[in-house]
DNA sequence: GTATATTGATGCCTTCTAGTTATCACCGAT
DNA sequence: ATCGGTGATAACTAGAAGGCATCAATATAC
């Protein structure tokens, strides 16, 4: 088959007018050559499609069958060129995100749910992941976006703040503590810590131990957990308190409490962060809807 | 998109390698004409597809979206064409059968059976009507082949004899003729008839008055019915006797029974008919398979 | 660091496909 | 018999596609 598209529709045409002048006029070409295109069309097919004599023109049933074989070629020819644009526009193709612990309890749902209304034909990967480990997905080219907490060094990355938390103390609710009015982090010192693992949760500890030192202590940290859920559930058990992010502040269990901290005006920054080494339109076009939301948010 | 599908192969191969030279060598080309047919391409198409630079090609995102648009493209044509071709063969594509009582209850289950088989890619259609009918609908073209009783007389009409029925008697069980050890058509002159009615029986009835009338008596017709299951009933009733073909007699009634005709040498003839006036493919190899089908039962 | 090999891109010329014009053969209607 | 319509055919022409020679840029070898 080395005959081209043209042939295919010119065939279409054809097999809509069955008449060769009428249809060579509305393809802007003349008889003869319609004529001749569709004789190479069937040389080419292996078989007749269409009936003709000096008075009339109507498909075989060969014909009709390749007809609508032509229509599924065309539609699909289309359907390649318009996806292909939209992908290379970012309205379409994969799209896999890196989140972390904070950032998917505090703003992450809010803009992927604005995300999927605004991208609807973009498939979301979504992977949690500590920060470190968002990191090298990045390099490898398997996270497009992360959110991770800041911030980030490389080169190759570019980073938007996406979410600002203040620090609060997390505390059983039957704990001295709890009961004080204005909380400050000296109150803390005496009280033994749950945080999380030295490994993972490490820029996040520095900053905690840097936080402290500066008001003249060193926490007494007698467990760590792998992630925030098990803090929580250690401080529920009565084994310590921890000082989280606000967004973690969120989870509902009944015999926690949270208080926030005076005096500490530093904030844990979680950023959206990329590579831009990789050309991927699908994270720019994400970025752009990022900036426009977050302005949006802003103004709320 | 006035490209030609060439460009697409060009695509797809280069997409492959990832190499334009090794590309355009097994393409059969030169290099240079690779290059500027996929310039051409993604001028085309309205995105780049191909990321280069003078290390490495690579496919950009759109063109992998469109490489696998290309692959749709490719084998939307490679089965209408195919297609095209099994129909133009008589493989693929539609058969409207008509048939009447006697053939649905004689031979022609079989031979659908295996024409199913032979020609799994057609779809059957079948369609019950009288042999009149189904003369009219060959000439309109909405039957391809009629199963009728013969014989057809029109210029436009081939046929093909397809089963030969013996007349037989069918009585209620305790009739006084079904004690009849060898049963003659006089036997049965002073009795009642049920027949078919004389509208669309004409050709039968009138066959079966003139073998009455060749014995010497004209039959008293007291009931008719449109159909043999009609007659049936009736004959169960025990309203009347009535002569049918031998197919007819399968149908398990216990209230009634069938018995040879003796001395009546006569055949009802089921043929197949068809127009030859209308090309159709899957008719001409319909009728090479029943040709085929019946020297193959014939010899069993 | 220079030389060499390999990559894709470009300019010019050739080739062949596809289109145009002119004409034919055929058929139905007037 | 003529006229108006059909599609097919032949000869010519224009434009797309391919080939050849070459360039610029990079990687590799020594």
């Amino acid at each position: 088959m080395q005959t081209g598209l043209r042939r295919l529709h010119y065939f279409q045409q054809l097999a809509s007018d069955l008449n060769f002048r009428q249809a060579a006029v509305k393809l802007g070409i003349t008889q003869p050559a319609l004529s001749r295109a569709i004789n190479l069309l069937e040389d080419d097919v292996g078989t007749r499609l269409l009936e003709r004599d000096n008075r009339e023109v109507r498909l075989t049933l060969a014909g009709e069958s390749f007809l609508r074989g032509c229509e599924r070629v065309m539609s699909a020819l289309d359907g390649a060129v318009s996806q292909a644009c939209k992908v290379a526009d970012g309205q379409a193709g994969q799209l896999t995100v890196g989140y972390t612990d904070t950032a998917i309890s505090g703003l992450l749902p809010d803009f992927i749910r604005c995300l999927r209304i605004a991208l609807p034909e973009v498939t979301l990967h979504l992977k949690q992941a500590y920060s470190q480990q968002q990191k090298e997905w990045l390099d490898d080219g398997k996270l497009d976006i992360a959110f991770m907490t800041g911030p980030s060094e490389s080169d190759n990355h570019a980073s938007l703040d996406f979410q600002h938390d203040r620090f609060i103390v997390i505390l059983p609710v039957e704990h001295p503590a709890a009961k004080i009015r204005s909380l400050n982090l000296e109150h803390l010192a005496e009280y033994p810590f749950v945080m999380g693992d030295p490994i993972h949760w490490q820029v996040y500890n520095a900053h905690f131990l840097r936080l402290c030192q500066a008001v003249g202590f060193t926490p007494d940290i007698v467990q760590s957990a792998p992630d925030s859920r098990g803090i929580v559930g250690m401080v529920a058990c009565g084994m310590g308190i921890s000082v989280q992010t606000e967004s973690l502040g969120k989870q509902g269990d009944p015999r926690i409490t949270f208080r926030r901290l005076n005096g500490v005006t530093d904030r844990v920054v979680t950023q959206a962060v990329w590579n831009t080494r990789f050309s991927q339109p699908v994270r720019d076009k994400t970025i752009q809807h990022l900036k426009a939301w977050m302005v949006d948010s802003d103004a709320v």
